[in-house]
DNA sequence: TTTGCTGTTATAATATTATTATAACATATG
DNA sequence: CATATGTTATAATAATATTATAACAGCAAA
């Protein structure tokens, strides 16, 4: 159980979570079936409330990434809704590419560095 | 001026106005040298307070973006600092990218979205 | 000089959100 | 039975965003 939690970082501890087990689903830390720990567990392990955990969980659930079984707890299932995660992935591009774009970055570099996360990702 | 705000939004309002002017810079909306309004104008203008715009200014100097003339106010001056930038663009692509690794989004199909994003901001 | 417009800074109040603290409940497991 | 799960409710606190005034220094134009 890999989770890095920034304490002196400008994101909300929630968001971090979520974000940190997005990428751990990706980079195939957390398989599919898998339950994560519960609230109150990961929350004493990492050192914060269970709630700050509660609502990651209840976001990665709202997103697609979890189903929450009140037996087992947060399962990691990932529905392949893509019509959702394409806005956001679209909109999130949009403003990072334009910060590139910006700064001359040329597109064969931002077309590398996809290649190069993905393939730190695929599995 | 084109700035569009969401009030509605849970986006802080100084990030979507820094935002929406580095989009305007990529998009050759706002040109090399040209003015931004002043702080107190845009304010007046969007109908929020001058010091949240001013934040936003302050935080695009910082990130070099605008360089700020006592006289003139805010004026689009992109420095070609990559090195910073990168950092940032990695971090924020390794979170996006996660989202469409797990959703099986093909990566093909994030190249093409890139290049779709910047056909519509290269100048 | 005076007037008006810049950015900048300071201070404070308010609003919103994030985080924590307890507590209780229903449900399933052993 | 006891224990662990997610869920929900309520409240307090902390942190941040936003607004409200106000003043200052620099510059430009009337």
């Amino acid at each position: 159980m890999f989770i890095e939690i920034d304490f002196n970082s400008d994101e909300a501890l929630y968001l971090q979570l979520r974000n940190q087990i997005i990428l751990g689903i990706a980079t195939d830390q957390f398989h599919e079936g898998e339950s994560l720990p519960s609230v109150r567990n990961l929350a004493d392990v990492i050192g914060i409330n269970m709630h700050t955990v509660n609502k990651a969980y209840t976001l990665l659930k709202q997103e697609g990434y979890v189903k929450v079984d009140r037996r087992k707890g947060a399962i990691i299932a990932v529905d392949a809704d893509q019509a959702l995660v394409m806005e956001e992935i679209r909109r999130e591009l949009q403003v990072t590419l334009a910060k590139s774009c910006c700064k001359n970055v040329p597109r064969e570099e931002i077309h590398n560095l996809v290649d190069e996360i993905y393939d730190s990702m695929e599995r």
